[in-house]
DNA sequence: TCGTTAATTAACGGATGCGTTAAACATAGA
DNA sequence: TCTATGTTTAACGCATCCGTTAATTAACGA
């Protein structure tokens, strides 16, 4: 896989598991075992899990005695999104309204600043 | 790989050469051989990458004579989008969302004017 | 029909992904 | 210190990904 980060990202989000995992940090942090639960995987690939979604940087983790805890960092899925709005134009057909919006407000600016 | 939809965008977005096929689509249908054309690697290997970007609903293509001309079908995005949009509250405590769209817009703009 | 152009498929190699079980490590606590 | 608990690392198997070159398919056009 390519070391860019937003090839990192996506490829995190590529798999049904880590996309649970995520979901489930919504409701607050929790420890391997307890986000292993859901699944019929091992624990051991539950381990590896979080360490792709914490080199994307979608999740920190912290230690406590022999608990380790996960925590939810969407600040990735914010630069996944802003990949993606370069595209919103093409289906989303609110984007021209603001888009034109958008553009009076640039040219009353660069008037104002004439 | 996970054979649900989501995770099949997702993949499909986790390649570089593949999101700057999808940025080059953005200013018009290309055949291969032209997508083909920046990048230093075989044509062969486009093909499959069309393949893929096809599989993941994000470009469609139609035939006319020998060429297969490939056009955007961000439709998908749409859905990655939603899926992320679960997690704005984390990131975006404002939430005010057109006017961080506003602020993507501009910073995109300036760069463009550069 | 023959040659050219466009694109895909076939066959292969190497790297990576995702799962397993077994072993190791880290900490708590009797 | 010994044991239990939580987690990671090691080693392996198998499937998939991504690239290559060579061969094949498809259509045009002299």
């Amino acid at each position: 896989m390519a070391d860019d980060r937003l090839s990192v990202i996506f490829a995190a989000l590529a798999d049904p598991t880590r996309r649970a995992i995520l979901a489930r940090l919504v409701e607050g942090d929790a420890t391997v075992t307890e986000l292993a639960e859901p699944f019929a995987i091992s624990l051991p690939a539950i381990s590896r899990h979080l360490k792709v979604l914490e080199q994307a940087g979608l999740i920190t983790r912290s230690r406590s005695a022999q608990w380790r805890s996960s925590s939810l960092n969407p600040e990735p899925l914010r630069e996944a999104t802003a990949w993606m709005e370069r595209y919103r134009q093409f289906w989303d057909t609110n984007f021209d309204r603001l888009d034109a919006h958008l553009k009076r407000m640039r040219t009353q600016t660069e008037q104002n600043e004439k």
